[in-house]
DNA sequence: CGTATCAACTGACCGATAGTCATTCATTGA
DNA sequence: TCAATGAATGACTATCGGTCAGTTGATACG
């Protein structure tokens, strides 16, 4: 049956078409002041459609965050994926980190709507196995490198590699956070450039992670960048 | 005027009453869930009422929060006051937000309110001020701390006690924020116990802030508690 | 063809809820 | 006693997420 091919390709199609104008208006207003009326609208379709193809407005919502999760996966991928030393690939990951940011924004903020489990009421199972999934990917793709340093010897043994992930990322991350919400305040209040902070705390971490033997090796200048 | 005076005593426990309900009702709901109207029936006001005493839904909920901001000010101070080495005290700190996390969770959940600025939009340039007169006191006491730390000698030069707390208050935090939300998923997705995390990765921030010399003499057994 | 079927789509409608405001009520002070 | 003040009220409005009975148009079939 080809029509019937062809009706799954257009229901795709149509899928993803909300999710475009969805990610449009989420990206403009954020997830509160954004209007299923108004995705509807970008959409070309009636609010009712919209609810033909995803569960909720959250449900939307989390669909256009996982289209940023496999932007940061892959970013993460081409960071890891070059010949040099494990080192610095970790410390390419880290600058990947910090380039998404910085290209995908409305991204990177869309992420921290995961830590707010408040939210999560209205979120079909389905969507949440979909980031659960997606995150597994980026997990699985940090804590590799990082077991690869430890078998190599440069990173210490007595921190298994997803314990250093975990500390790695939720630092990072909790600093970009900052960065984008109240980096003024921190100038301000405290004097403190967060931009720089991060460049610190990325070697700072990575320097106490590492062996005595890899720091002499890679003489890693701390703060040096 | 004694009138005056009972007036203005009046109204000011009316704005505590008001407190107090929404504080009840935030706890049990949060900020999504809670109604104006819940909180009024527990106030036993009107909901117009409310709104001659805090200008939204918002607002009121950063007023909680800065009760909660400042238990957590009499925690670290209590913390902080000891006659111990600087060292522990500043490990004194890192236990104590840990505290605060297990007996004050509700609050501690509200504070990552103020990292959605999204929700920001609603909320009286007062009450923001408020909440950041608040935080500003809880930094210069651990700011102060770390600096006395540097002026002792027992930790490193090359950054300052500003930048010091930032790391170490963010990444903290980040961890907690974690530990209230996805515990059991980073469990069971990448067998890491986050309470386990909270304690090795304070030691280790601790340890890679601290002096040479000050490693030798208060021997810290990273990992070892 | 004509017609039955069916899925996609629609948009008026519903319920919930934040916020408003004309009115009521109680206290005060002359 | 009564006008003035301002605190409190709650019915009302506007907004918005979500629903569902009805419409449309393509397809299948007799």
């Amino acid at each position: 049956m080809g029509i019937q091919e062809r009706k799954e390709r257009e229901k795709e199609q149509r899928r993803e078409e909300i999710l475009n104008a969805a990610q449009k208006v989420f990206f403009e207003k954020g997830l509160q002041l954004a209007t299923m009326d108004e995705i509807a609208e970008a959409a070309e379709l009636s609010k009712g459609t919209l609810y033909l193809y995803y569960k909720s407005k959250e449900d939307l919502y989390l669909a256009v965050l996982v289209q940023g999760m496999e932007t940061l996966r892959g970013m993460f991928a081409k960071a890891t994926s070059t010949d040099q030393p494990t080192v610095e690939r970790i410390k390419n990951l880290g600058t990947a980190y910090s380039d998404f940011f910085d290209s995908h924004r409305h991204y990177f903020r869309m992420f921290s709507f995961f830590e707010h489990p408040e939210f999560h009421k209205q979120v079909s199972s389905e969507m949440l196995n979909a980031c659960a999934v997606e995150n597994q990917k980026i997990w699985k793709l940090v804590v590799d490198l990082l077991d690869k340093g430890i078998r190599e010897g440069v990173l210490r043994t007595d921190l298994d590699p997803a314990e250093m992930a975990v500390m790695l990322w939720i630092s990072l991350s909790a600093i970009l956070v900052r960065i984008d919400n109240q980096c003024d305040d921190f100038k301000n209040r405290l004097n403190v450039d967060l931009r720089d902070l991060y460049r610190k705390s990325s070697d700072l971490f990575l320097e106490s992670l590492m062996t005595q033997e890899a720091k002499q090796k890679f003489g890693l200048a701390v703060f040096g960048r």
